[in-house]
RNA sequence: GGAGGGGUGGCCGAGCGGUCAAUGGCAGCAGACUGUAAAUCUGCCCUCUUCGGAGUUCGAAGGUUCGAAUCCUUCCCCCUCCA
């Protein structure tokens, strides 16, 4: 398969600078994909979202064919068209789903059966019809059908799964029409067994994709399981094909997975946690719920250069997250993306110059989930 | 002046003899969030606590009862209607 270019720019250590060539623009990477499920990165115009510099989302197979149905998409133009974003397009398989609505589906050989969670309506996805709804929707990466194994499973349990996934991924190559600018890949699984995941990425290989995924990673294994399966994985994975970590991450999830190979990410978290007023910021998490920004006059992040912390306060975004303003969840997603996408950035900088190691270490030593506030001894919410 | 209805924890509002420190909702204070069933979810929310409990609460005072937010008496306040 040849139907993407994938470029190697330069590389420090085993992270790599690349560039991903689709039908629709390229990709420089590492490249964090915001994710858009439904046709759209909530409380995100497609502008805005470009303005991140974010250069690809990511779009859900399960979700747009119940609403508003892949057919109907491609009667109008396309999902590129339909959604107003120009540039690629990556499509989830609905594999994820076949994880989160566990209690909504049943599984067997031939695929998956799914209750809509809208209506209750019965929808059979099969590696063909997820493929063939991907095309539909135009698609510049799709993803192989597969099924996200759940965390924790037994060897035994991860090895089916896994094996039932490469079985469907044979399927999902054998349905994928070929077409220049368009590729799809394939998706490890094997959940924390490093034999597993080779067993698997072996499988795929011999299929041959246009680029690879690790899935079934931050399902709750913890990061340090979560790297030590990256690092079995990668040196299973050819050089040549981008390496694309499904559902991942925190920033500092980020830069460990780029300092061990990997080229591509997507994740809700920028997103949703916009949405539920937790900012990820160079300084450590904020949540902008707390009382202790009411009177914080100052911008949310001094650093950046999003439009929520340029022109406006910590107080006033405060405000809007507690009165449940749209604006509130609109500026915060803004600024995650924001910083997601410079972080990036600054990972493929850093890649180009040889320097990636002090990203690495910053990230270590600070623990970005840790609040790091250079105000801690801001008003406390002093009773009197 | 007459006739009714009502006063419950910051607010709204259930409860109407014991299982009530008192359902809910809101507000408040925290936490979670990783290929999105998410503008969601969880915890705390009278006081003290060694988190096992302990102590004071349901307009005020008195009473009935083994036991009262719930019944009785008086008082205070609010609302509606009629004059």
């Amino acid at each position: 398969m040849t139907g993407l270019r994938f470029e190697l720019l330069a590389r420090d250590g085993r992270a790599r600078r690349g560039r991903l060539s689709t039908a629709h623009g390229t990709i420089e990477t590492p490249a964090f994909m915001p994710v858009g499920t439904a046709a759209t990165v909530k409380a995100m115009t497609p502008e805005d979202v470009r303005a991140t510099g974010a250069e690809i989302v990511l779009c859900n197979t399960y979700h747009l064919m119940l609403r508003p149905g892949a057919e109907r998409i491609a009667k109008l133009g396309g999902l590129h068209k339909f959604m107003n974003w120009p540039g690629p397009i990556l499509t989830d398989s609905g594999g994820y789903q076949v994880m989160s609505l566990a209690e909504l589906r049943k599984i067997d050989e031939e695929g998956v059966r799914f209750q809509s969670h809208l209506d209750g309506s019965k929808h059979l996805l099969t590696p063909e019809r997820s493929i063939e709804i991907q095309r539909l929707l135009d698609a510049d990466i799709t993803m192989a059908f597969d099924e996200c194994t759940p965390y924790p499973a037994t060897e035994a349990q991860a090895e089916d799964s896994m094996r039932l996934s490469m079985r469907w991924a044979e399927r999902s190559r054998r349905a994928f029409v070929e077409r220049p600018g368009y590729g799809l890949f394939g998706i490890v699984q094997g959940s924390v067994f490093a034999p597993l995941r080779a067993q698997s990425a072996k499988a795929l290989l011999d299929l041959g994709f246009d680029g690879y995924a690790i899935g079934g990673l931050a399902v709750g294994e913890g990061t340090a399981l979560m790297l030590s399966t990256i690092e079995a994985t990668e040196p299973h994975l050819p050089a040549d094909r981008p390496r694309y970590l499904m559902g991942v991450g925190k920033p500092s999830d980020l830069v460990a997975a780029v300092a061990r190979g990997v080229d591509m990410f997507d994740c809700v978290l920028p997103t949703r946690s916009g949405r539920t007023a937790q900012a990820f910021t160079r300084h450590g998490t904020l949540n902008l719920r707390n009382a202790r920004h009411a009177e914080d006059a100052g911008p949310l992040d001094p650093d950046c250069r999003c439009p929520a912390c340029r022109n406006y306060s910590r107080a006033y975004l405060q405000h809007l997250v507690k009165a449940n303003e749209i604006l509130g969840a609109m500026l915060l997603t803004r600024h995650n993306l924001t910083y997601y996408q410079d972080l990036m950035a600054e990972l493929r900088a850093a890649i180009e110059a040889g320097r990636l190691a002090e990203i690495v270490a910053r990230f270590e030593r600070t623990a970005p989930e840790e609040p790091q506030e250079p105000d801690a001894e801001a008003p406390q919410t002093a009773r009197r």
